[in-house]
DNA sequence: CGGATTTGACCAGCGC
DNA sequence: GCGCTGGTCAAATCCG
């Protein structure tokens, strides 16, 4: 692992974002589903310049970013044990942050597959990796105990995701639908 | 029964 | 070249 800029985050830090905007207001110009409105987002854009979820990190311009979001997830890693994507080192977008929690997954909104864990050298704590379920997606991340303070969670995650969270989507699909009422005005 | 997790094996990179 | 280490695969197992 090299150096990966660490977010100090408490979970007291986290929480869903609230909109203020009146929903009462609004007459649902046509039945869309959540799907539909997240279709016609940017999410890679608009999930990169989020300083919670990536840090302040500048999305990488050149093959670091592609990494992340050409979700090659099938082609590389069939057969070839232990040998996808493990070409040279490459460092794609990267961010860590620690958390203080008795739990070693904190809900960041996303579903997570889990396909490794390994005892690290000076660390009496095992480092389990995590990828994510979206079959077009090939974000990572790596979740461990600090050795010297088993309550702090190092998570790092790895690239960026091309989609929307499921819990993102239940939150801003009214503002999205707002928006998009707005839009066609 | 299908999806998620566990876990041992495999492999590449790196330092000596 | 060799051993160590970290990252990944995939079969076995677990669980809802």
């Amino acid at each position: 692992m090299d150096e990966v800029p660490l977010v100090p985050l408490t979970l007291n830090n986290i929480q869903a974002p609230t909109y203020s905007l009146p929903l009462t207001s609004l007459h649902q110009p046509r039945q869309e589903t959540i799907d539909q409105i997240a279709s016609d987002v940017d999410w890679v854009s608009f999930l990169s310049a989020s300083p919670f979820i990536f840090g302040n990190q500048k999305p990488s311009s050149t093959s670091e970013s592609l990494t992340a979001e050409n979700g090659g997830r099938g082609e590389n890693r069939t057969r070839n044990k232990g040998k996808a994507s493990r070409t040279k080192k490459v460092n794609p977008s990267r961010i860590a942050f620690h958390t203080r929690s008795i739990d070693d997954i904190l809900d960041d909104g996303y579903r997570w597959r889990k396909y490794g864990q390994k005892a690290v050298k000076n660390s009496n704590h095992p480092r389990s990796y995590y990828r994510c379920t979206q079959l077009t997606c090939n974000v990572k991340k790596q979740i461990q105990r600090l050795s010297k303070d088993s309550s702090i969670v190092v998570t790092t995650y790895e690239g960026i995701h091309n989609h929307p969270s499921e819990k993102l989507m239940e939150s801003l699909s009214p503002l999205l639908r707002q928006l998009q009422f707005l839009s066609r005005i």
